[in-house]
DNA sequence: ACCTTAATGCGACATAGTTGCGTCTGATCC
DNA sequence: GGATCAGACGCAACTATGTCGCATTAAGGT
């Protein structure tokens, strides 16, 4: 649910979306985010505000769209040919691309304007499915893996949780320290007991 | 900076302020989320709308000081005789009181009307300091303990990441699991590197 | 090609947010 | 205790944003 569900997806309509989309991408990067509203959007987008109103229903949500649509990886992960360098790498680049300022407000606007919670649980699907190729591809070389659910939990969540709460404390090298962990927690037994 | 910092901290301000936290509340509780605008709050504080948004420039900024007051814990944390079982007992509480509906909302204002950061990294604060009370309360009674950041990381930050991201994976063991891992990994050599 | 239905545009209206200015109150200094 | 100063508040006019009904247009199916 990226876009909003839209009974007719052809023509117009999805002229419409992509030109509306466009236009937040290019005021914002002309503008910054404070000139971001409704009625400046659909000027620049060729459309009447009450359309964005109607589709969308809140600039919050419009912008929640277009955060999440941003916030999908484009590529798979690179393969460095360890399990160890493809988690520790794609959580080095996972924690500066959502740590910058911009990835923050992305990250901030996904959250806010969600009502039910879907644009939120899409982005975490994002990282579940990149951290699951990068596992999967481990398990194709005979290596021991931790599941996906102790990865989110001990890697993702950690590092998502002081981007957004303690953003002082983001360091180069403390996705490496917390990859380093769960990897190493391999051998213990408390970690193989699987999520909840 | 739970209230606002206040240049006149006694006498009109003080009444003025109060009073429209209390609108807030009482607005909240009668009428729900959706009744919450400035000038509504205004009129049932017997206030002027341009006062509050002089004051907090914006409804979501209200929102947040409201929502970090009420997330801020009364008590010190429960003392039930051992880490295992005072952690155990803190995070379930923690979990479900910000996992509920009304707590996500309290946390989803705190973080969004935040400019600075300052509101969400205050919620972050309280829950290190109840951590603290109950890791150095095990370390009077001799038990090896973990760190602050270790359980901020490990526990805490994995029960946020699924109330903000996955609100549908939230179990009543999740709290109990997060913490038995931590505590079982404390004899692992991985886990005394402390933080970052 | 026609028909149905949903999406859009338009414009009037309601609500929310901004600003300048005068008044009042709390704090500080004598 | 009284005078003075600075900041907070109320008021009111104004601007911007959000809502809604109705006519029009276009997409998808027959």
């Amino acid at each position: 649910m990226s876009p909003k569900p839209m009974a007719r997806p052809g023509g117009r309509s999805a002229r419409v979306q992509e030109s509306v989309h466009a236009a937040v991408r290019e005021l914002e990067a002309e503008q910054g985010r404070a000139a971001l509203s409704v009625p400046a959007i659909a000027a620049r987008a060729g459309v009447t505000p009450s359309t964005i109103y109607r589709r969308w229903g809140d600039l919050r949500e419009l912008l929640s769209d277009v955060a999440v649509e941003r916030l999908r990886p484009e590529e798979p992960p690179v393969d460095h040919g360890s399990l160890h360098a493809d988690l520790t790498t794609w959580a080095q680049q996972f924690l500066e691309e959502m740590g910058s300022p911009s990835g923050r407000a992305y990250i901030r606007d996904a959250l806010l304007g969600d009502p039910d919670g879907s644009n939120a649980g899409q982005c975490s699907v994002y990282a579940a499915d990149q951290v699951e190729a990068i596992l999967s591809r481990a398990l194709g070389r005979a290596e021991a893996i931790p599941t996906v659910e102790v990865v989110m939990d001990h890697v993702v969540a950690p590092m998502m949780y002081r981007i957004l709460f303690r953003p002082g404390l983001l360091g180069a090298d403390y996705a490496e320290h917390l990859v380093h962990a769960v990897l190493t927690a391999l051998d213990s037994p408390s970690s193989r007991r699987g999520p909840q």
